[in-house]
DNA sequence: TGATTGAATGATAGCGCTCCCATTTGGGGT
DNA sequence: ACCCCAAATGGGAGCGCTATCATTCAATCA
């Protein structure tokens, strides 16, 4: 039985033998039960529990041209926004026969194309990527691929296959909105990193302002460096240096709402009062916060867990009951925000 | 060309047609292209350009009992501290041509233990698992891989096979050390989770406590719930209900440090005068915020990278310089134990 | 009753790659 | 001139599994 080249671990072909069937018969066994008959099933089932076997998932992808992967892009780790969609993903996953692999694109749709040639090669199961800025060939990949893809993090109309997200648009338009109801006037726009999504909440903010003819392109202050506390206190000096008399802020993202609101304690400028800050995304900080600071509530976990659900629904041979899945958002006004606060 | 079950795309074989050669020729023109003559490898990896030719990835791991994946195991995902190492690791790898998948165990040994197994099934190049808490079976598996396998987070005397990582407990008592040095004497504990890591900072906590004559059981308020911001304040409450006197806390890590200082600063409790607070991990939060908060600063990028360069350099064929790596960890003073601030 | 069907099982032949060993070739050493 | 050895290349087989088609056998129908 030792070939000399085996790995040593049982294979379908020793679990066929203790069995006494022939291995197609384990593996249909171990992949579709109900196309074996009960008795040989239970044969079955107990050689593998005698011999301890588990399938090779390599041998199983090169045979089926199919492997159990799920790959997943996003754009970076270092974010906690996408590690709550990841953990809703692992969730929605439970027990199912599927692995999830991911991979950060540092933000680069060409190291996302390069990553979605990557995957593909391995035949994966389904794929599910963030946003629509793909490059060219990365579509053309996606679209070509004989999978479940699914876009997340936003909304939009011509999906590769499916979406689950939100409009960030919207999303930034509504904060704005709320500032102005708020009472502030002179408002401005922090922004840190500026991937597609970031522009695209600006892109609201813009709309809000404009429309209420309160727009001024000198209060947006914006940097392609990555997101930190300390970069939203830089950015709040930078803004108050060119525009003093700025009573609001909208941050692009949490980190950067933060850092304004320390920057504002420090320099003893009282928050709401003189000044507003509204952040984005709603990590648990904003509301543990004093004062806590009002925000956008996205719902990461939530497009994580669809997004994975929708592909194994149409692994299973179901059609999906949509392709495109709005999950909205959620303006939470808070301290920072609320001018009449007593205190 | 066309067999009916094949891919579509081109193999070995194809590759091996148009260049002229035989199949095993361009494999290891791939794989290892001195072993191959200049002119064939030329003319090999013209013919991969003009096929477009990627190796089936499966295949190749059936086909030499060996994959490329790189297994990491990690308690959770959720927790920011994690991500960086993941960062540290991606960056490690940079174009060495391996994969890291990772999975999380939700903090328990026994699921840790599956994951070993399900990886193990993979013939993985590589294996990075967090701690010295692994069950019995856990162990087993993982002494018997045929691969390099690094623990982190943690250092040991007896690593399964490597280990990059600092002292918890040495940690722990540095804290505790300088608050006490500070002038603070009735100092708390606020801990969530308690993991076995956490576990361990508790003890350098008891410890330098301990020996000064200052360790009073009653202060340490702990939770095995997962830490959140809005923890630290309910567990800074807690502490205070029982022991009003509490002059300081050390907290099991920076979510919790934080939210004890939203406490206070509601509370007005003077920090530092009357409540010192030291966090743990030192996020860049603790840095930006104001008053900035003391924390230890842990290498978590660095221990993911040392990990993932530790294992590539076995991979590679060179013995690792050495198989017991502390990083070490640094103590970060600031405002909130500074009790002789002015302000 | 004989033809027909469908479910259950098996034999065979790969999937795409690499291991192992054999063969060829072109120098050194003596 | 001889042997020997190492480097370069190829032939053949097999990694562990599953797709495909063939076979068996009992149940069904005219």
């Amino acid at each position: 039985m030792k070939t000399g080249r085996g790995s040593g671990r049982p294979t379908v072909a020793d679990v066929a033998a203790q069995a006494g069937v022939s291995p197609i018969t384990v593996s249909r066994t171990l992949r579709t039960p109900d196309k074996v008959s009960p008795e040989l099933r239970e044969q079955v089932m107990a050689a593998v529990a005698a011999l301890g076997y588990a399938p090779d998932p390599n041998a199983r992808a090169l045979a089926s041209a199919r492997s159990d992967v799920i790959g997943v892009i996003i754009p970076s780790l270092t974010n906690s926004v996408f590690s709550d969609v990841l953990t809703g993903m692992y969730d929605a996953l439970a027990d199912a026969p599927y692995q999830i692999h991911f991979a950060n694109n540092h933000f680069s749709p060409f190291e996302e194309e390069r990553l979605i040639a990557g995957f593909i090669r391995q035949k994966p199961a389904a794929l599910i990527v963030a946003g629509f800025d793909q490059t060219e060939r990365g579509r053309a990949l996606l679209r070509q691929a004989a999978c479940p893809v699914v876009q997340i993090m936003e909304t939009g109309d011509d999906p590769i296959d499916m979406v689950v997200g939100f409009s960030q648009r919207a999303a930034g338009a509504a904060v704005t909105q709320h500032l102005i109801e708020a009472g502030y006037r002179r408002i401005g726009f922090l922004g840190a990193r500026m991937d597609p999504r970031t522009l695209r909440r600006l892109d609201g903010f813009r709309a809000a302002l404009t429309e209420a003819g309160l727009y001024d392109a000198g209060r947006c202050v914006t940097t392609p460096a990555p997101s930190t506390f300390s970069l939203g206190r830089m950015l709040l000096r930078d803004l108050l240096t060119r525009r003093p008399d700025t009573d609001a802020v909208f941050c692009n993202n949490d980190d950067i709402a933060m850092g304004a609101l320390f920057e504002c304690q420090q320099a003893a400028i009282p928050v709401p009062q003189h000044m507003g800050i509204a952040g984005f995304n709603d990590l648990e900080l904003m509301e543990a916060s004093y004062p806590s600071v009002t925000s956008v509530r996205t719902f990461r976990y939530r497009m994580g867990y669809l997004a994975i659900e929708m592909a194994l629904k149409e692994l299973a041979g179901m059609p999906p009951t949509q392709r495109i899945v709005d999950v909205g958002f959620e303006l939470k006004v808070r301290d920072t925000t609320n001018r009449y606060l007593t205190g």
